[in-house]
DNA sequence: TATGAATGAGGCTTCATTCAT
DNA sequence: GATGAATGAAGCCTCATTCAT
């Protein structure tokens, strides 16, 4: 029997191999979550994962393509969050709002993701590409689905601008309201509230909508 | 690529000093909007500029300096360029609507905002932040002055969430639809009338709103 | 790339030790010939052998070995490719202008041997020794032998002076005429009599000799 | 009136440009003649040169522009070396013994010239060719002016490739027996003899020319 | 005020070889 | 004997800034 001790792992060579990649990755993660892309240079990653710099390129062919994974790895990770969130027996309009303040959870449980997703667009676009996309499919069949069950009248081209600008909200509130002198902190409850009136009514006073 | 003026300009040495200045300027603001922030080298800026690069520092202190100053100068372009289109006579939801197809129009006229927008949160966030303030003073103002006027029933601070949903809106709206292989092209209908939708109405078909 | 043959070989085990050893030096004559020393990677070499990284080495003490070990492996292969098209009923000066036709022949259908041979007095200069020994030797044995059928006037020095001179001739008129629009093609006529004109009568238009 | 001890150079800026450029070239030239073209590190030169590394690229764009312009500069060092050892007075076969000879004494006088000349066509081909170019094309002018005089009867297809053998020929004897115990020494008599038996009457004893 | 050469730090990547499995 | 992951050194080039002219 194996002590709990980790006296000696025991590994098979396969899973070494996976270990030290993980190892890569999450390394990379934090770093790119506390000083940004450019400062995630092969040196400093390799550092935090206790390998040689060589050893970096057994597992990735350029440092740019583990910097293209980094998001929407973390992207698929905060759907599963959302998601496990959301409840079924809810009307669309009170899943979307706690969709939104499931969000703001995660940055809480993942402060890195805030600024992997800001700066991918620039140090990792392949990546930040795959992750809109996964976003934007994502959000469509649930919207797509709830025309049905409330969602306004908008055709599937409008939903896809629709999404956007959720996404666009989310992100500009973000790098406004999640912060809390330097840490991540409790997303104001008029933000919450801002949102939850637009989604629901607009921005202005309407007449009764017909349709 | 500089043409030289062929008349003597007969400039006193202030004017002069201020073309110098001037002409840096310029060619920072063609230069990032091309190729980014990351390439506008003092090299390549002073070379667009016809200048030496010593030059550079008898007018900024620093290369960032000058790049902090780029993106509010632009936006400030942006405000007025908006405001002249907007039109008294209509209703404060005409307006908006206005605003949002009028920004569009400012990015095919300065093609250049965009990519200085976009990077400037990263490569020059002293500039990103005075431009922010800038764009949420004045929208403050303009929804603050609408409350009478048909804006919904947001206290001070839902409305500086809001306009940063707008803001964030406007960003990711444009880098999905503004360019058309590769160039900047006409933003497409759906997304306005999806923007108008939801500013009027909310993402919902909502029953009629008392108050 | 390696087809595994679908008969079982039955190899033994010193065999098919052997095999891999092989498969590895071909491999390797391959790649120089191809891409160069420079290129020639033990990494490449081994994924084109079919073969780990690290069995190179049960086979081969290091990787300059091996290099050092190409040239003189096709240069053999040279030697017996001339010497099975000369024709003894010959005279020594017919046998020569066969022998530099012949080389000619080689080149083309050992592609690789040029670049085996031109890099190797940089990148494998222990092989690129034992091959210019080999030549000389094998050249000396000739020329001396010939000395009393018609070879000129040289005593033993001269003749290994004139055995480089007839390498270099060889090396620079193939990196001149061998190759057609990047693969080895036929060397023109006239690189042939030039040869032929300067190995009887010398540079220059000659008075009678005597001797 | 400048004392003679370099107390103060008083250089132009142009002049002290010049100045660092020249040392760079020189410092190169030095290296790779010591080491070769691949031990020529940027770092490794400009520390020769006593400057900083990135003052390197203030006069070269690049490493490999440098190497290639080595070969030839000293290339036309040679030529114009030979030229003024050449006697109008000789017959052309005399001359042309002079040359090979004085390429011999030219190698005493720069003994870089052999291994930048020998590695060029590995590690700098752009300046290898062009060097080539120079020789090939002097060379050609001389022997075709010497049909008249004295040389055999080719044509200049034919004298292209005569001049490919005699570069070959200086290039391998020169590796062959112009280094004694690591140093470049004399070159033995029996190489020039043996160099101008072949030049003046070809490898055989030949029956009488006609024509 | 304009010039433009000098500075020097820092990062990605390759590769021969070792060695535990 | 075969495997293949780990090692770590080393090199080219860019660029903001300084400063002597």
């Amino acid at each position: 029997m194996q002590t709990k001790t980790a006296a000696k792992p025991k590994l098979t060579r396969a899973e070494r191999n996976e270990d030290v990649k993980r190892r890569l990755f999450d390394a990379a993660t934090a770093i790119v979550g506390r000083v940004g892309y450019a400062e995630a240079s092969v040196a400093r990653i390799t550092a935090e994962a206790g390998v040689a710099q060589g050893t970096f390129y057994n597992h990735f062919a350029t440092r740019q393509e583990l910097l293209d994974e980094l998001l929407p790895a973390v992207g698929m990770r905060m759907l599963r969050f959302i998601r496990e969130r959301i409840d079924d027996a809810q009307t669309e309009e009170e899943r979307e709002i706690e969709r939104f303040r499931a969000f703001f959870g995660f940055i809480r449980e993942v402060p890195e993701f805030l600024r992997i997703l800001t700066e991918a667009e620039l140090f990792a676009p392949a990546g930040y590409s795959r992750h809109l996309d996964n976003i934007v499919a994502g959000y469509l069949r649930i919207l797509k689905r709830g025309r049905g069950a409330g969602v306004g009248d908008y055709d599937d081209a409008e939903l896809e601008a629709i999404i956007h600008v959720l996404m666009g909200a989310r992100g500009y509130l973000c790098r406004r309201y999640a912060y809390e002198n330097g840490a991540v902190g409790i997303v104001p409850d008029h933000v919450i509230t801002a949102y939850e009136k637009l989604i629901r009514h607009g921005l202005f006073k309407t007449a009764p909508q017909e349709g």
